[in-house]
DNA sequence: TTATTTACTGAACACTGTTTAGTAATCTTG
DNA sequence: CAAGATTACTAAACAGTGTTCAGTAAATAA
C-alpha cells in the first residue's frame, strides 16, 4: 500500500505537495473532473488530509488563482524593457492571449469562473492583488502611450477597461472553442490561430490609427 | 395516422415540459446546481424518464443553449429598421452585453463554457446554427458599415472578430464580476453600469474615429 | 510513566449522472 | 375475446463526488 510506503520518507511542506499535485491535476484534466480523491491519491495521503490545509476544493482552486496572476505579472514584467509603451502594449496583448492558450486552465480559473460570492468579499484585497497589479501595468501603459499621441481625448481607465475587454474577449473565445467553430463554419481561415492572430493584429492596427 | 400524430404531440410535450423545468432550475441555481433528479423531481416523473427524451445532461444544456441563441437573434432582428449600419452596430453592442447582464446563466451557457468536445464534433452544425445566424448579422452590418466608408482598409471578417471579442470581453468580465472588482479597487466610478456604459463607449468612439 | 497533543485515516453521509431490469398499461393481432 | 408485443415509465443499483468525524498510532510534554 502507498500510504505504508509513504510513512518510511520524510515529511517537508505538505501543504505545497498538495497544491503542485492539484495543480497538474487540474491543469491535466480540468478543474471539475479533478476529485480531491484524485489529487490524495497522486500524494498516497488519504482525502481527509488535504482537509486539515484547505478548507475545501474552492480553497485549493484560490491558492492556484493567485499562483496563476503571478506568473502572469512575471511575463508582463520581462516586457518592462520594451522602451515604446505602444509596443509594449502590443507585447503585453500577444502576452496575455498567449498565457490564456498555454494554461487554458489557469486563464479559466482566473478570468472566467465566476467568483463564489463569500471568498469575493472575505478575501477582496487578498486574491485579487495580483490581479489588480496587472490591470496597474496596464493602465500606466496607456497612459504613457498618450503621452506620445496615442488614444487622443479617451479617459485612460476607459481605455484601458475596453483594452482589457477586448483581449480578454478574444483569450475567452479562443479558449472555448467557440472562435474556431466559427472560423470553421463562416470563414476559409487555416486554423485557429491564424484567426486569433488576425483579431489581435486588427486591434492593434486599429488602436494604431488612433494616434 | 391521428393517433400516432396525439402520440408525438404527447411525447413532444413531456420533452417541452422537460425543458421548461430544466431552464428554471438552471437560471435559478446554475447548471452545475442542478441535478438530473432536482428536473425530475419539479415535473414529478423519475430522473431516468428524462434519458428516454434526452441522450444526457448535456443535451438538456444544448437544447437550451439553442432557445438561448433564439432569443438573442430575435433581439438582434428588431434593429433591423435602424437604418444607418454604425448607429445599428452599436445598438447590437447595447443588446448583446444587455442581454448577457439581464440572462448571466444563459449567457454562461452560450458564450462563456467550453463546449464538451463530442457534442462540438457531432452536433457542430447543428447547435449553432442560431450563433452563426448572430454572427452574419454582425458580418453583414460590418459590411454596410465599410459602403459607408468605415473601417476603411479592414478586412470584415477580422474586423467582426475583433468587435465580437470587444463585446464578449465586456459581457464576461461584467458578469463574472471581475470588472465590478476592480472598478472598485482602481476607480473611483460610481457603480457597475456606469463602468460598462463608459468601457462600451469608449469602443464605439474608437471605431467612429475609424471613419 | 502517564497525559496530551499532533498527524493522519477509514468509513460514513448525502449527494451526483447514468444504466438496467422490471412493471404495469395500452395496442396489435390471431 | 385472449395472447403477445409495444409503450411509458420507474425503483434500484453502480460508481463516482465533496465533506465530516470518530478513532488511532506516534510523538511530545509533564
Amino acid at each position: 500500500m502507498g500510504i505504508e510506503d509513504r510513512k518510511q520518507r520524510h515529511k517537508d511542506d505538505l501543504k505545497e505537495t498538495i497544491l503542485r499535485a492539484a495543480k497538474e491535476l487540474f491543469l491535466e484534466k480540468g478543474y471539475e473532473a479533478t476529485s480531491m480523491r484524485n489529487i490524495a491519491e497522486k500524494i498516497e495521503y488519504s482525502a481527509a488530509t488535504i482537509y486539515l490545509h484547505f478548507k475545501d476544493k474552492n480553497e485549493v482552486f484560490y491558492a492556484l488563482h493567485k499562483e496563476g496572476f503571478r506568473m502572469l505579472v512575471t511575463e508582463f514584467r520581462t516586457l518592462e524593457n520594451v522602451s515604446d509603451p505602444f509596443e509594449r502594449l502590443k507585447a503585453m496583448g500577444h502576452v496575455y492571449v498567449n498565457f490564456a492558450v498555454e494554461n487554458p486552465d489557469f486563464y479559466q480559473l482566473m478570468f472566467v469562473m465566476a467568483q463564489p460570492l463569500e471568498v469575493l468579499k472575505l478575501d477582496l484585497t487578498l486574491c485579487w492583488d495580483e490581479g489588480d497589479d496587472a490591470f496597474r501595468v496596464l493602465l500606466e501603459t496607456v497612459i504613457e502611450c498618450q503621452k506620445l499621441g496615442y488614444f487622443k481625448g479617451f479617459e485612460p481607465n476607459g481605455f484601458s477597461f475596453m483594452v482589457w475587454s477586448t483581449v480578454h474577449g478574444l483569450a475567452s473565445l479562443r479558449t472555448s472553442g467557440h472562435l474556431d467553430h466559427v472560423r470553421q463554419v463562416k470563414t476559409q481561415m487555416a486554423d485557429i490561430n491564424v484567426v486569433t492572430k488576425h483579431t489581435m493584429d486588427t486591434f492593434m492596427s486599429m488602436m494604431e490609427q488612433l494616434k
